[in-house]
DNA sequence: CTGTTAGCGCTTTCAC
DNA sequence: GTGAAAGCGCTAACAG
């Protein structure tokens, strides 16, 4: 038989004010001690730790929407990206989070699905949840719902892209030095006839990269050949089809430069199913390295963007806009992505 | 010239009073109807379409926070996940979020970073904000807090793991069953020595994998060699620290079952490490399918969990104890996962 | 050193 | 058909 007293369940408690009362103060004092505030309206020790005490006892925690009420702050903040299972964003996401809670905040995860009108009523919904700031990576395909949040005050840290026209802050990578970097690699191995399979048109990622891509090019003044640029979707798919439409081309390329993770895993599946590998029939370049990018059946050479740090130093940006009310876009920035070379390119040169 | 007005700038409005006070309206009346509530109170057609143009006029949204306060219902819910960057979560995440903003509810995402005060933290936080219900992939190393919460009301819904002795509605994947799958594919294939790579002890994920591999092998009545399982981690690097374990030990296996995708990423690297190869040094099959299973260099045989699923019906089952008041346990899921077959296991029957 | 009171923006009961 | 007033839980003047 168990001989002892079972602990009474205690009582929980489910508002300051029912705390207080346990103890005979009034709400006020619970709630400076419990903001730390003892010091400043300098109540007793005595009286601190009691409170300190009974808030432990009773299971007390904050309606953090009440407070968020009164004080016109709620401690959270909102995140619009685009696709959160691409795991790019995943890991930008992810340092997000983690620096966000690390200063007390809280982050409302949206996905877009890549989706203007989405969007928009994303950006509004935050709006009204009273978010302290915003960070979003646009589908930029309308730029004005963002703007007007902007001017009504609300801190926002753009990332992955920037929208040209808008004063808002942006955390990128340096896309077209990031091309200018692959496609010069390709053409040092020898390769002339390059393709280029692009994601969404419209957002400066994408077009950035196609600026490096006919950039380096043009350095080695070889012609552009138009039908090599094609294709309008980040995803595997798009990658996929594009792949299958280049090989179907009298003229083929040697080469293709595929500006996301995604597309490359579907040129790799179209290319399979059309019996040709990698480099040896056609030569892959990618952007954004992935965990498996060196074990593929050919080790992909890719362009790494810092996801780390693009996430680290827009949560920072946008927690200083918030603190500091909005210090405009001085602070925006363009961070640089770092080419590694792996197998996926074969060296043609004679 | 420009020879039009420019559109003067409409007053944003503030709250609802503030729109009342343009309307000359009362905030009671322009709160019903904005909240559709007018054929009940019988608001005249008039009224009612003036409300509903100046709303839109104004720019007026309402304060989600505030009406949260009033209606102590946040139409927020409270998603914690050890890693949201690892693609298996990130996948999960987004079929919840998409869901979630299509019923009109927001996510509050939370990495637990698999630490149980992290996430016992984060547990609280989101009580603290309100949340309408909370959908947890724990760590489990300890429930007690969960189970604190599901007490004091907050719905709750388990994924990806179930956590013994409590009544948490959990959404599963049938882990014993894919793991004995995968080993009997292996066994089938005619490996005898079999090691397995673990993720988290403690976990029923793991524990329910690890199971299945010794009832898979004891069909066969080989004895367990306890050296051949080992690990304590999902991630990468315990793939590949355990992997350099059991190509140092004097008794190799010939084939290797890892718990995790990023287990597998893990034990890819030491293998290149040690010059092995797959599937002729060592035959590997793997828990998480994966966008890239198929084109590594060895495509990989994959225990496939049916992602979107759980997302899908955990996001309801949360949503129906919500809106039914916690129905228990009665709803919990084990969902059947899919073995893909391909080419990381050889064949070494004689 | 502590308490009283007002008010954040919303919804709802009760009143007319 | 519409409105006045109370109150959700919290914090910050103001008061003593």
């Amino acid at each position: 038989m168990c001989n002892f007293v079972l602990q009474p369940m205690n009582r929980k408690v489910n508002n300051i004010k029912e705390l207080a009362d346990q103890l005979k103060l009034s709400p006020t004092t619970v709630s400076r001690v419990l903001n730390g505030k003892s010091e400043i309206y300098r109540i007793s020790e005595t009286t601190s730790k009691k409170v300190i005490a009974a808030a432990r006892k009773f299971h007390y925690y904050p309606n953090r929407i009440a407070r968020g009420l009164k004080l016109e702050k709620t401690e959270t903040l909102g995140l619009i990206i685009p696709d959160i299972a691409n795991p790019y964003f995943g890991s930008i996401a992810k340092t997000i989070e983690v620096e966000a809670h690390q200063k007390g905040y809280s982050i409302i995860l949206c996905d877009s699905l890549d989706d203007v009108e989405t969007e928009t009523e994303l950006l509004y919904l935050l709006a009204g949840r009273k978010v302290d700031g915003i960070i979003i990576a646009p589908t930029g395909k309308s730029n004005e719902h963002v703007v007007e949040l902007q001017q009504q005050g609300i801190p926002i840290v753009v990332i992955d892209r920037y929208l040209p026209g808008t004063s808002l802050p942006f955390i990128t990578t340096d896309n077209y030095a990031g091309a200018l970097m692959a496609v010069k690699h390709l053409l040092e191995k020898g390769h002339q006839q390059i393709a280029c399979i692009q994601g969404n048109q419209g957002i400066s990622a994408n077009s950035d990269r196609v600026k490096g891509y006919v950039d380096a090019i043009h350095t080695k003044g070889i012609g552009l050949n138009e039908d090599w640029i094609l294709g309008d979707d980040f995803g595997e798919e798009n990658g996929y089809l594009q792949t299958k439409n280049l090989m179907a081309l009298a003229d083929k390329p040697t080469a293709i430069f595929a500006l996301s993770n995604l597309i490359s895993l579907g040129i790799l599946r179209a290319l399979k199913e059309l019996g040709l590998t990698v480099p040896d029939d056609v030569s892959v370049v990618s952007f954004d390295e992935q965990p498996y990018s060196a074990f593929l059946a050919c080790p992909m050479t890719t362009v790494e963007q810092p996801r780390e740090e693009i996430g680290n130093m827009a949560i920072n940006l946008l927690l200083k806009n918030i603190s500091e009310g909005n210090a405009v876009n001085l602070n925006s920035a363009m961070l640089q992505p770092r080419l590694i070379v792996r197998e996926s390119v074969k060296n043609i040169n004679i």
